[in-house]
DNA sequence: GAAGATTGATTCGTCAATCTTT
DNA sequence: AAAGATTGACGAATCAATCTTC
């Protein structure tokens, strides 16, 4: 009868893989804290973490402007997905848009003078969340995760 | 005029916060890699991550069945996002529904033989998925992530 | 014709209200 | 009245098709 894996053997019970089950919990943990977050930064701020995602790398790109394209690669998001993303933020006023001079197929998202103060707000919120939730971790601990993430990302 | 941090005092940018660049990054990597295991499993098994999750703890269930209520709580989902979810996969014959025997309120999802097989082809699949992508990393550090993993989900 | 962006139809999940059972 | 689950209305993303510009 099959049970626990012999010496040099695989398990014979596809399910149990370790790695199946470190994902699955990779998963859960990750799931589980971008809800809490999102839940905290929408009551404090009034603003999804994805919203805030896009007003942080819209304000460190120079001109506080990043094309469609761009914007939808680096939050993982299909063109569609991020044409809906900032027209929403365009009527909140956090957002608008500009032509590109050289290419008229471009257009940029830029963030505003008002989704500047509301973004810095949220980055204080956020960042306190942040700071209580990752209370019990070392500062080598997060170094650790940060390489690991690095290693993460190119893979796939 | 206000640039980087005195030594001693918090930088003058909280855009700039360390804890929100990790979290940023985690967010970042943890989506793609996400959508590519997703997109591999889909394409091999015609099943969704979360379909496949579901199957998973169904079947390490005893009984192979877990209470609605539960399983929303284990996925970290709403109530109607499970019921959902349920119906779906009741549609595909993954899923069967059971009542409980001692609470006419509960009903139980309850994974069907063909839910079995397809739950162990997907694995198969997916756990080549995982083996690639997680190519890079010895053993030790699975466990550290693992650990790192562990101590963050009670937080919150 | 390929690239960049937008739109229509659909999917998956949430929220609030409801129904049944305890 | 509280607990468990489902349903209607909606929000946010996807996919495939389209439109404009290169």
């Amino acid at each position: 009868m099959p049970s626990d894996a012999a010496p040099g053997e695989a398990p014979d019970d596809p399910l149990a893989n370790p790695l199946i089950t470190t994902f699955g919990r990779l998963v859960e943990s990750f799931r589980h804290l971008e809800a809490v977050l999102g839940r905290e930064l929408q009551e404090s701020s009034e603003m999804s973490l994805t919203s805030f995602e896009v007003l942080l790398r819209l304000s460190r790109s120079p001109g506080g402007e990043l094309a469609m394209g761009e914007l939808a690669r680096q939050l993982d998001l299909t063109s569609g997905g991020a044409t809906r993303l900032v027209d929403r933020m365009i009527a909140t006023g956090e957002v608008e848009r500009r032509p590109c001079a050289t290419d008229r197929r471009v257009l940029y998202a830029a963030i505003t003078a008002a989704g500047r103060t509301r973004v810095s707000a949220a980055a204080d919120s956020h960042a306190a969340s942040l700071q209580r939730v990752l209370a019990g971790f070392s500062p080598e601990d997060l170094a650790t995760l940060d390489e690991l993430l690095d290693r993460l990302r190119p893979m796939a």
